[in-house]
DNA sequence: AACATTTACTTTGCATGCAAAATAAAATAA
DNA sequence: TTATTTTATTTTGCATGCAAAGTAAATGTT
């Protein structure tokens, strides 16, 4: 590859990532749009179903979110009354963050998302997937910050 | 893999899309610093370096990019003196993008982003790159909707 | 105990991303 | 030609993503 071609899009990963990316929230909009939340709402939804009853850093370490951008992801999860969120007894600088019944209801109704989108992948067999997700982690350790790396070697 | 897996945030190939795609942004931020352009600009400008004097929907296409943000980032780029903006002649709908001098001077720059960021990926060879690369483009194509996929198709 | 430091979140300011509505000009239809 | 429709781009309103500054509470230090 000529030293030209290294600025060229079609060259780039991070472009890749990009499109894919944007294009993933834009085809889950659709299918969120029955349970009234965006895409990064629905990360922390699924962060929370998982495991319920986490602390705020724990959610942004796990959904990889953005800390100031989640603190208002949080108020609208508890507007739309999917969340409770609740200062630590033992720690008062720590807040609590649990499913409501509507929010652990939810879940049920949210199990349909994945099916429709992978419908919309068979395209790809269960072995590209897979591969594409070693490959993307892979990816990211290296790509992450050093703080971000000790979080992601840590789950 | 149990029905109730479907909605862990390890196996969902968005979440880790969303995670290295910021990252992406994150890591290149720095290295876009001294060019005094955010990554989405930066985008922007790969393109024109590949071909100049082109029109907005154009690089609505080539780039990806949302055409109601680029409105603002080709604004912000004619702010910087990169580039140009100018009706088109025979269409007074168009508008094409020119490079300024200093727009073309900043490609010989900008050549050393790539290769700074190369370093940070040390952990992946040339092979799993590209089994990267035409796996997610494989990915674009399906997630895509219909209009971006004619499109992608056409380049 | 009093001060400095670290920690967990929140706030702020700026830059998109996105859908949907709005504009203006060109192409078509009647 | 006039009315209708399509096309290219912009505007609007809302939701993040991000770095950096700000807060308040817990820890550590002297």
């Amino acid at each position: 590859m000529h030293e030209h071609d290294l600025l060229k899009l079609e060259n780039q990963l991070c472009h890749r990532f990009y499109s894919v990316s944007n294009a993933f929230t834009r085809a889950y909009r659709p299918l969120l749009k029955s349970l009234d939340i965006t895409y990064p709402q629905y990360l922390v939804m699924m962060a929370l179903w998982e495991q319920d009853n986490v602390t705020i850093s724990q959610l942004v370490e796990k959904c990889r979110v953005d800390a100031g951008a989640l603190t208002l992801i949080l108020q609208k999860l508890a507007q739309k009354a999917f969340i409770v969120i609740k200062p630590s007894q033992h720690d008062k600088r720590v807040k609590e963050v649990a499913l409501t019944e509507k929010g652990q209801a939810t879940k049920s109704e949210a199990l349909q998302i994945p099916k429709q989108l992978l419908c919309q992948l068979q395209n790809l067999d269960a072995g590209e997937m897979q591969q594409l997700k070693v490959l993307i982690d892979k990816l990211y350790c290296e790509l992450a910050t050093p703080q971000d790396r000790v979080a992601a070697n840590d789950s």
